[in-house]
DNA sequence: ATTATCTATAGATCTATAGATAATGC
DNA sequence: ATTATCTATAGATCTATAGATAATGC
């Protein structure tokens, strides 16, 4: 019990890895210290030598959990239609451990003091940015509200539908969202009207 | 200390009222009892002669908060871009004690079981038929589409202005999806292409 | 007599710390 | 000798209950 330097570094990752996962089922306060050590195979009393606080693992936690999102987030300037049919797909809805942090935690966030929420607003950031470059709107300020629209409707949709407790709604939820989102960024919307 | 039963009736929807209030501002676990009762002017050992539990004061309190967008819901209807404006206003986003509980506590839900997400999914589905009626799509499936879309870009972007710490990207992201909603309400829209 | 509210508290958490134990690493 | 982890626990909650108090309402 209590070994190398480099095993620490590996049951620190471990702790993170976890709590990153529960946070985001159980929310920001739902998962105790206890809990979370005993689903790393550890007890309560070793915490404090990995952090200063339950804060401090939360703010890790949440920045590991933006981690997940990254190749998702990557392929938006290539693929932006196919990462929008990722995002608002019952697999993401469902995978809520592993799912996007931005709306399975956007409440949570809102009731956080400074540092989380900084880095949540840069998050934010950047992904509108990369929704913009995708818009086929002409003038760059209507690709950013346009973005912005996007961003809203996805978050909108997945928290949305991870709420309703009527399984049809909850998918006609992230269709309908889809359907208006996918005209969105239809390369053919400055000429016609389309709407999927 | 203790009396009528004419002003238990008043004491108790005091305590329902306060909980309305700060189970949107702090979340569903986020206040407890004694604070309540406190802000309510009553100690904590008289919540049960109104209350079976906690949780049957959460399920009454979110359906109070859910009166409180009543009058908003009802103007959908007949002036829908107005209902919009209102919903993605700075003034809703920053007064959370009377805000719509379905943006305030979207996540809350979604990790409640049962009937709190009943009602919630139920008044889900009154709002979207009231969108739809104003959608100036053809067809109906279309338009419950878009009502679909209409009501996550809201969601979303009331809870994303409320978690990031910047104070101009929360504005841009309520303005965004606002003139993104109200193009798709605008009735010139099955002719040509308009934005805001 | 009944009961609405109060004070007090039991029992269950939860965060953080103290001190013991057993391995690493000089 | 140092330290990673363990067991144990202090102190602060929080939900729910027990019993006292002071008013209502027959």
């Amino acid at each position: 019990m209590g070994h190398s330097q480099a095993q620490k570094v590996e049951t620190r990752q471990r702790i993170v890895e976890v709590a990153a996962r529960r946070l985001r089922e159980r929310g920001i306060d739902g998962a105790s210290i206890a809990d979370l050590m005993k689903e790393a195979g550890l007890t309560v009393g070793g915490f404090y030598k990995h952090f200063a606080s339950r804060d401090e693992l939360v703010r890790e936690a949440f920045e590991y959990a933006l981690r997940d999102i990254e190749s998702w987030q990557a392929s938006i300037p290539t693929e932006p239609q196919r990462a929008m049919r990722a995002y608002l797909s019952e697999a993401h809805r469902d995978n809520i451990e592993r799912a996007c942090p931005i709306s399975a935690l956007v409440n949570d966030v809102s009731r956080c003091a400074g540092a989380t929420r900084e880095v949540y607003s840069a998050r934010v950031e950047k992904i509108v940015g990369l929704i913009a470059r995708a818009s086929p709107a002409l003038l760059d300020a209507t690709k950013r509200a346009e973005a912005f629209h996007i961003l809203s409707a996805c978050v909108g949709a997945v928290t949305l539908s991870r709420a309703v407790s009527d399984p049809e709604l909850s998918s006609r939820i992230l269709d309908g969202a889809l359907s208006g989102v996918l005209a969105m960024l239809s390369p053919e919307r400055d000429a016609g009207q389309e709407s999927a």
